[in-house]
DNA sequence: TTAACGAACTAAATCGATTAAGTTAGTTAC
DNA sequence: GTAACTAACTTAATCGATTTAGTTCGTTAA
């Protein structure tokens, strides 16, 4: 096992002071040309890589960014990161990951963790448990302490921070347009209780549609749950009940896990998708490409929404005097993808 | 904005001096009761906490496991992180997640990157890319600075680390065991080419569950595709004509793509799963769990890989000076998750 | 009376890097 | 001949913490 070089051991071993080492590897000028190639030389030989610790330190910055996210099991986030890390080794930051699960200790601890020196900034979407419990102190600390956060997704109110959003109604309103462009009639939606953002704002967008053909919204055909991230017993079970007492021949719905829920429950009671009935959910992962038949999507380009919080955070990051107090909202547009569980359009 | 505080702030502040202050914070016997508690009430009403950089780079040990994995997309490897995460939190251990995206020179940056000071050992799974490459000096640079590894999963020989595997012979022999019992006696696989070594043992295991019961293989019933990673469009191709060229009644795959797809196939067909064909896929994820019919699986138990990496790894971290130089490679047992496309049991 | 001791601190080194502020020796200018 | 200048270094401060090795002063013992 062999040490780590560091600067002082090069030094020793060329005989030379500690600061001719880094000035000679930095291409000092005030090094002589001569020097400076032997100790490179020596350095390259040996494979000399300063230590990042060190200079975090000395520079009271870590190139790095914090992410914290609820959960990862959700193709949306692992996407959304793939963007964030794009971005961020495009102009040399590192990205470290942490989960909340959920969990409102687990984010405060995180956070807290990190900002202690590991990160110049955070990009986060809040947990569910921070939502409910509208305690946001450990946000508003780092931002105290000068540190930029970026929030998305699932953003709240009153925190000093940029945002960067989906166009929620606007994907919503786009996936039930399509249904009744198709010739569906009578649309139902899965969605989430109005206190859930994402929720509020899609159904907003499917009443929309509606307004935008004319066509009189039937309040039985709205199921309104109230968990979005999982699909449990009770929820099969509503879902399974606003299926059969329904005479729909189209579906909206928040989320994959939903649609694909009620797919099955579809597919149970002899009807076929789509003929009898089209579908189009919300967010675009791996289960609504693969299904049989395959689900129409809302996608929400998380590449490009981690790209975008990325890109605004290093922003702040590397003009800190901009401090205008300013913070902004960006909108990441959606598009509609279109698969087996819709038909086709007539041009 | 109000800035961090330190040790140098508090011990101006209280008219004392630097060491005062960290002794008294550390509850020293050299610090009187009076001082010591004056500045605890001090530190604690304006929330010190000690720089983590600092203290890094002052103990030589940053407290962090590296995490390296190929995609993140992966439900598998999500489950991984999940049980490393909270393995390294029973232990005061903070987890830094970086991607490779499958990429050779991603991993070597990466673990570059976290080797200069910021983590004490590396879990890694190594991408696809290194393992075609054979390239491992990477590896062996850190280990050779007396960082542990301990490798999950995608493995490879000639390194000194531990290892932790699951028995992917044995789990496909439960899987192609279970189809046998239920009374499938032409049953395929999708596989991978031999040089993956996931692949080849999973292959394994289907011909040892057919030679338990005296069953001869058909090898026409054995498609090898290249990539078990991608479902691409060669790949469908050649999952198409291999289910419709085989007389089968039942199919076993090494991932749950494959799985999907030949539903798929097969669904076009005309055919029924599981009554025309049973199917058993190797991995538990949403896709499996989701479909219609909802596909059997052998779980690879993630979660207890991804703790008991974390726990061999911390093992080496808290006693550095068992250089026994012993490596050894655990295995985590998988099981069977029975599901809607394959036949009950009878007993 | 004074050496010895201990309580309660402070000074300084250290981790590994950067950099402003010296230092030294040789060259140039007048 | 010497002051001024410069090339090529070195010293030392700094980032924020910990810790070993002092320091100071009051108390105790002989």
């Amino acid at each position: 096992m062999k040490r780590k070089l560091t600067l002082k051991s090069i030094a020793k071993e060329m005989d030379v002071s500690i600061s001719t080492v880094s000035k000679a590897l930095r291409d000092s000028p005030e090094i002589s040309e001569e020097t400076r190639e032997k100790i490179k030389a020596y350095a390259k030989l040996y494979n000399y890589k300063p230590n990042n610790i060190a200079l975090s330190l000395k520079n009271r910055k870590t190139n790095t960014i914090g992410v914290i996210i609820p959960q990862i099991v959700h193709h949306f986030f692992t996407t959304v990161i793939r963007g964030i890390e794009a971005e961020a080794r495009d102009h040399n930051y590192n990205v470290i990951i942490c989960l909340s699960n959920n969990d409102f200790d687990k984010e405060v601890l995180n956070m807290e963790l990190l900002a202690n020196g590991s990160t110049d900034g955070f990009i986060l979407s809040v947990s569910k448990e921070t939502m409910q419990k509208e305690d946001y102190h450990h946000l508003n600390e780092v931002i105290d302490q000068g540190m930029p956060v970026v929030m998305f997704d699932r953003v709240v109110e009153g925190i000093s921070c940029d945002r960067v959003l989906i166009n929620d109604t606007e994907g919503a309103k786009k996936g039930v347009t399509h249904m009744i462009r198709t010739g569906c009639r009578k649309i139902g939606i899965i969605t989430s209780e109005d206190y859930v953002s994402v929720g509020r704002l899609r159904t907003e967008g499917y009443l929309d549609a509606h307004d935008d053909f004319g066509i009189e919204v039937d309040e039985n055909r709205i199921l309104k749950l109230d968990n979005i991230d999982d699909l449990d017993e009770s929820a099969k079970k509503r879902i399974k009940e606003f299926i059969e007492n329904n005479e729909l021949d189209g579906l909206f719905t928040v989320n994959e896990l939903f649609a694909v829920y009620a797919a099955r429950v579809i597919a149970k009671s002899g009807k076929t998708v789509p003929d009898d009935i089209s579908i189009v959910c919300f967010t675009d992962g791996e289960l609504s490409e693969h299904m049989v038949p395959s689900i129409t999507a809302v996608s929400q380009h998380g590449e490009e929404m981690g790209r975008k919080a990325a890109s605004i955070l290093i922003n702040k990051l590397e003009r800190p005097e901009d401090e205008t107090e300013e913070y902004g909202t960006s909108y990441i547009e959606t598009s509609l993808i279109e698969r087996e569980s819709t038909r086709k359009l007539n041009r």
